[in-house]
DNA sequence: AGCACGCCGACT
DNA sequence: GTCGGCGTGCTC
């Protein structure tokens, strides 16, 4: 009888399978792909998944050991799963056993059992007395209880602070015998066929004609490009088409950027339909996540909603799939495993053999060319729902004037009049804090951060510098700590300086400001919208976060304070994303009547790209940005691959990196790979980060194929470099960030 | 990545 | 005298 080995992926970085002896007393039959298995590694002990099982293995057999446990009686991941993960690991080229860990749920990979838990469920008893006397001076246990009796299945106890019930008032009630407790399974609730429970909205021409090219081919893997500038109504089209699959029995998998977008998008689709809709996002917690991942594997679920790693769940009956906003960013994971949820999402389509849509009002320049080589299918969205135009670009050349706290007197100017038009401003200044530098007025000292080649920002309201690319914080200096003088002043302007200027300037208008500092309070954007939503005239001054999922229509001047960051920047992808953040900004205003300003302060106000794009609109903007890439060669006529090396001194980075190139130019030789070019090493843009020095070796080639024939065997030779252990190193392919 | 081993500097 | 710094080797 002949020895079973079990094939196993580690979660560590090693770039190989491990074999282990499958011990005698658990059944051949049992060693199924995809199990989890528990193994001793070095001197611990880790959880695998198997990938195969062999009667032969070429390791020594003094080196062989006993698997320990088999954790699983089916596969945790199907095929097809297992088959996207080493696909997944290829591609970017990172371990498999890591690969598995970035996509399952945490609590699997920690050993968890992958079942679904008994649910404690809280139910009103009945019969119901809501006049019980011991409720007279309990009005939080009395509205508790009058919520429970609207919920006949009743309320799962993680879902009590969702309905606002505290778990207090819950164990009153329980005290008082007003309420009781079932537990059951989370898939015994009964699954109806998923309904509409909100009528839908008509389409436009435009919407129908989308839905309907897509709707003819939901049998088969198509992607369609679904370019609707904001407002245009991608959402109801994405509505109609889940309900299509929905009625056809099959499964949707929804992914959204990482984002706050929370609630509002969220609620479209939850309040759309009565079905089961499991959510994988950010606010989610290991349990739920695991429950949300299991009930999505074994069809419980009807529609998974979740941002980049929710593209890794298990669907047993797969038939949409989703991207809403497909050129956000916080798709691309950018440490670990550096994937792109959007690109694995069209392979997975693909092997699915379903459609994908790619919905974006700013389409990324790799989607658009994929578009125009027929790829994709483009389908337009125009115009806005209830007529509202596109809101008018003005370009404002700021170069001969002063900015005050980075608002210039005619901005100044036409923010009075929208206000006094008892209208919203939103003003965008992507720059956290309140002054990007501290600096000295006597001997020109500036606040500078001991780790980071990089500025320490001023937050006045900490009273303290802060160094946005690692984290450091100290107490902003009485007296400059070079020449000790006492005349140290905020130079340039962030939201939070720019806030209080505005606040000067309009005494009676509330100015709410809005980024990572103001929202962090759990809630406090919550109010912030509130207040905004209640429509009387204010002033919203904000980061990036303003820019994302949320509609204000009481809006009507758009406000750009810095717009110059995205053109003379080192990186290629700079003005692709600047021209997005702009339009995507632009398109939180506007309404029926009145499609609102967009003023973009500007020291390049004459920039062709600004030019084409505030004249003649994203689209064209893209086709020109698209023309120069083909001319540069730069993606999508390239593909590239970025090895990044960080360590404590340059020179161990740098040594690295020049092993590297060595290895990389000999293979090319060797295996005679064509059109590659190998560029640097080069220090990054910011060599010194968080007391670590980078530096990096940019790959570009002119076919994947070609790119991967070289960046496979690259890898595993650097694995066993000698340099590498004194850095850190990392293999980024498609980068989307060449820092 | 972890983890252990092993060899040199500066502390109680 | 030992505690602990990080170079080096290994993981089926």
């Amino acid at each position: 009888m002949s020895e079973l080995y079990l094939r196993i992926a580690l979660p560590s970085p090693l770039r190989r399978l491990f074999d282990y002896r499958a011990p005698a007393h658990i059944a051949a039959n049992a060693w199924q792909p995809g199990v989890r298995v528990r193994v001793p590694f070095g001197r611990r002990e880790l959880i695998g998944i198997l990938v195969e099982t062999a009667t032969a293995t070429t390791v020594p057999a003094n080196k062989i050991k006993d698997a320990l446990a088999l954790l699983d009686t089916q596969p945790l991941l199907p095929a097809n799963m297992m088959r996207l993960c080493i696909w997944t690991a290829q591609y970017y080229q990172h371990s498999l056993g890591d690969t598995f860990s970035w996509a399952l749920p945490t609590l699997l990979r920690q050993g968890e059992p992958a079942e679904a838990r008994q649910q404690k469920i809280w139910l009103a008893k009945l019969p119901l007395n809501l006049d019980d006397p011991l409720l007279t001076r309990a009005p939080k246990q009395l509205q508790a209880l009058k919520v429970l009796a609207q919920h006949s299945q009743g309320i799962a106890h993680e879902r009590l602070e969702h309905f606002a019930i505290s778990k207090d008032s819950i164990a009153a009630l329980l005290k008082k015998d007003l309420v009781s407790q079932q537990v059951r399974q989370l898939q015994d609730l009964a699954h109806k066929k998923p309904s509409l429970a909100q009528p839908e909205l008509p389409l436009n021409d435009e919407q129908q004609a989308a839905f309907n090219a897509i709707h003819a081919n939901n049998q088969e893997y198509k992607a369609y490009l679904l370019a609707g500038v904001t407002g245009s109504g991608k959402t109801e089209v994405y509505l109609q088409l889940i309900r299509e699959a929905l009625a056809a029995g099959k499964q949707v998998l929804v992914l959204i950027p990482e984002i706050n977008l929370g609630p509002q998008t969220l609620e479209r689709f939850t309040k759309r339909f009565n079905a089961r809709i499991a959510l994988l996002h950010s606010n989610v917690n290991d349990r739920e996540r695991l429950e949300a991942w299991l009930a999505a594997r074994s069809g419980h679920a009807d529609i998974i909603i979740g941002t980049r790693s929710a593209l890794f769940t298990p669907l047993q009956r797969l038939g949409l799939i989703i991207i809403d906003e497909e050129h956000d960013t916080s798709y691309k994971q950018q440490e670990g495993l550096r994937y792109h949820a959007r690109d694995l999402a069209l392979v997975r389509a693909r092997a699915a053999n379903v459609p994908i849509v790619l919905g974006s009002a700013t389409p990324c320049l790799e989607s658009l060319h994929n578009a125009h080589s027929g790829r994709f299918a483009l389908l337009r969205l125009t115009r806005r729902a209830g007529g509202a135009s596109q809101p008018k670009f003005i370009r404002l050349d700021v170069r001969s004037l002063p900015l005050d706290s980075g608002i210039s007197a005619p901005l100044q100017k036409e923010i009075r009049k929208t206000l006094e038009a008892g209208q919203q401003v939103l003003v965008f200044l992507n720059r956290r804090g309140f002054a990007p530098v501290l600096m000295c007025n006597d001997c020109g000292w500036m606040s500078q951060c001991a780790e980071c080649d990089a500025r320490l920002t001023f937050h006045q309201r900490y009273n303290e510098l802060r160094c946005h690319h690692c984290g450091h914080i100290e107490a902003r200096p009485h007296n400059c700590p070079e020449c000790s003088k006492v005349d140290l002043r905020p130079i340039g302007a962030g939201t939070e300086r720019a806030e209080e200027r505005l606040q000067i300037l309009f005494p009676d208008t509330p100015v709410l400001r809005i980024d990572r500092d103001s929202t962090s309070r759990k809630g406090a954007m919550d109010t912030l919208l509130t207040t905004i939503g209640s429509g009387e005239p204010c002033i919203m001054i904000g980061t990036q976060m303003l820019a994302k999922g949320h509609h204000f229509p009481r809006v009507t001047l758009v406000a750009i304070l810095n717009a110059d960051g995205g053109l003379f920047s080192a990186d290629f992808r700079a003005s692709e994303r600047m021209a997005q953040l702009i339009v995507q900004v632009a398109g939180r205003a506007g309404r029926a009547g009145d499609p609102g300003r967009v003023i973009i302060q500007s020291q390049l106000a004459d920039h062709p790209l600004l030019v084409q794009l505030s004249e003649q609109g994203y689209f064209a903007f893209a086709e020109q940005a698209l023309s120069e890439r083909r001319a540069t060669s730069l993606p999508p006529f390239s593909y590239l691959a970025l090895l990044r090396a960080d360590a404590l001194k340059a020179e161990l980075a740098d040594n690295f990196l020049e092993d590297a190139y060595s290895i990389a130019e000999q293979l090319v030789t060797q295996l005679a790979i064509q059109g590659v070019e190998l560029l640097g090493p080069i220090a990054s843009p910011m060599e010194r980060r968080a007391g670590r020095y980078r530096a990096q070796l940019l790959i570009q080639a002119n076919s994947r194929a070609q790119l991967h024939r070289l960046l496979t065997p690259l890898c595993s030779n650097l694995e066993n470099l000698a340099s590498a252990r004194q850095s850190r190193w990392s293999m980024d392919v498609d980068p989307v960030d060449l820092f």
